[in-house]
DNA sequence: TCAATAGTGTCTTTTAGACATTATATG
DNA sequence: CATATAATGTCTAAAAGACACTATTGA
């Protein structure tokens, strides 16, 4: 094999964690380092260590770039980018991540890393994006709503117990819809292992209004049926 | 950043090929060189060269490794695998791509290349695998099976045009059930964008019938309403 | 003729959606 | 009391599924 063709090549793994808060769905950004796109914002990631899985490499670009440290997200793989071009600094094959959080109370404890509405990237009041990191937010997005329909993906969006309330919210702020209240529970409940009830009731907001029960996760990944999107 | 830190690795990319053949869901697979896994069997898959996109990848190993010139071939990202021991070789982050093509007459031109039934891998009238290709042939057809239901998957594995007979029975053969032919066709011509009527009609196959209507792939790739497994 | 496949019609069951009603909290 | 949210009930429309029936071929 030629030295032109040495099939060997950096590789980074980048993380699109997304949360909802405010009711919105929200993005993680950083202000990553290299000059070469510098006032730009991008998803924190760093280049695998050969003594690391891939996996490994997504919670430390968390851990180092964000200050989060979270073993219990939701991560899955999304899909691998690996066009010629798609740093300016040399060819990174760079393996995607999504990663889920129930909401976190305040931003996150780093300068340099910050919570962006997803509705607004792309627009005027959102940020710069770096390399092609656009497309992998829209990618992750695209797959967090699709995986909604089919998988028991919200329920890692909210904190257990929670509330059937709690878990409608989260389909509205990613699907950007409102929906039936009572035919959203009937849906959930009549969907095998969804959820499962838990004890106690959660008490009431600020404004009132009956006392929700509790649920947790049940066994299920994949819904039978679906919840389809309106 | 120390030595024993150097983030650079093999990638390599392997191909899952699914094609429908005697009305069965059959993978290609191959004798790799490597001397560590001799006598096993393993998806096709080469080192990525620094010229070449990862999609190039996938093309240059079905041509080297089975003779398939297949540039209209469906090719789509499964995942990536990057465990530290995956590869008894060394570190190989290999990312797997997931390849569906119309049925070919004939096997493969390739001394060293055939087709197995889907349903015989992983039982004694099946291979023996390589490295942790069993896993990714797991993901591969559990994959197919999924995006049957919820996009226009099911197109790539027929030439157009075809009957809804035969779009029927690439469903029966990857899903491993029988489908009521009536209830069937009214969903698919329901369905929006899913096929559309082409010109002139199919002949009967060699026991008689009526003559089939003709269909191409429509305009959609994701199913509205799904195709739900029964 | 019969057997086989394509395509249509019809009926029943199930599910989705709209929306009214009841229950239990806050102010 | 009014208002807000949770939970249930009810009705209708749409979809899924079972299956009879008609249409057109080969043998």
């Amino acid at each position: 094999m030629s030295a032109a063709a040495v099939s060997t090549c950096a590789v980074a793994v980048d993380v699109a964690l997304l949360t909802i808060r405010d009711e919105r769905l929200q993005l993680l950004l950083v202000e990553p380092d290299a000059p070469a796109v510098a006032g730009r914002w991008a998803l924190p990631g760093r280049r695998v260590r050969d003594d690391e899985g891939l996996d490994a490499t997504a919670h430390r670009a968390l851990d180092e770039l964000a200050s989060i440290q979270a073993p219990d997200a939701h991560l899955q793989q999304l899909r691998t980018y690996g066009d010629l071009t798609r740093d300016p600094g040399g060819r990174v094959v760079s393996v995607a991540y999504l990663a889920l959080t129930p909401t976190s109370e305040d931003p996150v404890d780093h300068k340099r890393a910050r919570f962006w509405n997803v509705s607004d990237i792309g627009t005027e009041r959102g940020p710069e994006l770096a390399y092609d990191h656009d497309r992998i937010i829209h990618d992750a997005v695209e797959r967090a709503r699709s995986k909604l329909e089919y998988t028991a993906l919200a329920t890692a969006f909210v904190e257990p117990p929670f509330t059937l309330g709690e878990l409608r919210r989260v389909y509205e702020a990613v699907w950007g819809v409102a929906l039936d209240p009572a035919n959203f529970r009937r849906k959930v409940v009549s969907t095998a292992d969804f959820v499962v009830e838990a004890e106690g009731l959660a008490p009431p907001g600020p404004e009132g209004g009956r006392p929700a029960k509790r649920y947790r996760p049940g066994t299920a990944h994949r819904l039978h049926p679906a919840m389809l999107r309106p």
